[in-house]
DNA sequence: GAGTGGTCTAGACCACTTT
DNA sequence: AAGTGGTCTAGACCACTCC
């Protein structure tokens, strides 16, 4: 008898929930240090430990950044060290040139059944589609094409993606206050059709990666779907199984 | 002035040191409990809390596993749950069957010069090289061609193979006690040549996933190196990214 | 009830950064 | 020197499993 309560929840996860809002409401944005582990204890009326747990697991999620000495910083995608953590893709050879975003189109739509399915909202609501070209070294390695639900990114174009120096996430959080936290890849071999075999400059028919991802931002929110086709004769995809 | 020692090392990572010699001298071996945190603790002359940290870490890597109430127990290939840890591959409908491996060949050769700069050992040294099929629902849907130093695998045959029902890995940490740890992968999508059409059926020249994986065991030792072709028809690669 | 891992606290001290 | 995160300890109590 005496059972376990089914919603039993530790203290430093209703710690770490209160945390998230405060995330989530942009009361801490990102780049920005948060409270001290002691000012925190004393804002929530518990021990630095249990805080200290709070912020461990966060940390692991990457939404949180540990700085010895300094503080504790909300992750940011300006930071340049989050940039390949979305894009696994790398030259065969060692060479590390990083990758440069060429937008190519950018309209309004409405979406349809797939995409409303996929972004989670009404199908015919406002969505906008972008294109655009991935280089490395110049060379044109990944054609996206990109899925974003209308209402959120109001007052997108072509001219505010081609202003932008930096990525796509960047953008997105820095513009529309959108922080992607997460995102599910689902990777296939495909022909090259004639149009994205010229964008790419390979032969029509020649294998090439499709990679779907649907990106989520706080509260596992799908807010970007996008499909990459991506050219592997000099890079591939890079996967860590731990 | 008064610089810091640059080769500090908290004392939990000293303690995890310890425990991970014996892990791989065998002291503790695969689906078996380690002693408890107090005995631990007792043994190392440290509290409970810094055993704690340790097995906190190594149970992030996925060496260890807890279950509260009973124990720390060291992860095993043999345990269901880690079946799709390493094969990312998921049918694109919601069914959820599970692959079945067919050892189509097993032979001894001596290393090339790739094989062995891959596997850390000497070019020339022997190997063995193993060809089988992956099935879903009596499907084929991957060829696998598997490299593996003959010195650790010694006494590998087609018949062990065909003998063993389970997993690969589990095979590999039960009758040759090497656990495999983590794994990289990198992608291409590449045509498919007669031969493996045929073996999958399907039309040569269909784009297929090229997998190929490199996959070490304690110690970041390498201990296999397989290639796969993966028919993404009706299957995907699936990726998380944090 | 005994044993295990899981949580929480309070305090001391260390390592690192900044002023 | 002051402030931050990082480590380590000791003890109390909770949740879960097994006998």
């Amino acid at each position: 008898m005496a059972q376990t309560s089914p919603t039993f929840s530790p203290l430093y996860r209703q710690i770490k929930s209160l945390m998230l809002v405060a995330l989530e409401s942009g009361e801490w944005s990102p780049g920005q240090a948060i409270p001290s582990e002691q000012e925190l204890a004393a804002r929530f009326g518990v021990s630095q430990g249990t805080v200290r747990k709070a912020i461990d697991e966060m940390a692991a999620e990457n939404l949180l950044v540990r700085k010895q000495g300094k503080g504790t910083y909300v992750a940011s995608h300006n930071d340049p060290r989050s940039l390949f953590r979305f894009l696994r893709l790398v030259p065969e050879g060692e060479g590390l040139s990083h990758p440069v975003s060429v937008p190519l189109e950018c309209w309004r739509a409405k979406a349809g059944q797939e995409a409303a399915r996929v972004l989670a909202i009404e199908p015919g609501s406002p969505i906008i589609i972008v294109r655009r070209l991935l280089e490395f070294s110049a060379k044109p390695v990944v054609v996206d094409e990109i899925y974003l639900p209308g209402e959120v990114f109001q007052g997108l174009t072509l001219e505010v993606l081609q202003g932008w120096k930096g990525s796509l996430y960047s953008l997105f959080e820095t513009r529309f206050g959108l922080r992607m936290i997460r995102a599910e890849e689902r990777i296939r071999a495909v022909a090259a059709d004639r149009r994205t075999a010229e964008m790419l400059r390979v032969k029509e028919g020649v294998p090439l990666l499709s990679v779907e991802r649907v990106t989520f931002t706080y509260g596992d929110r799908p807010v970007e779907w996008r499909r990459g086709l991506y050219s592997t004769d000099e890079h591939f995809y890079l996967n860590e199984l731990n």
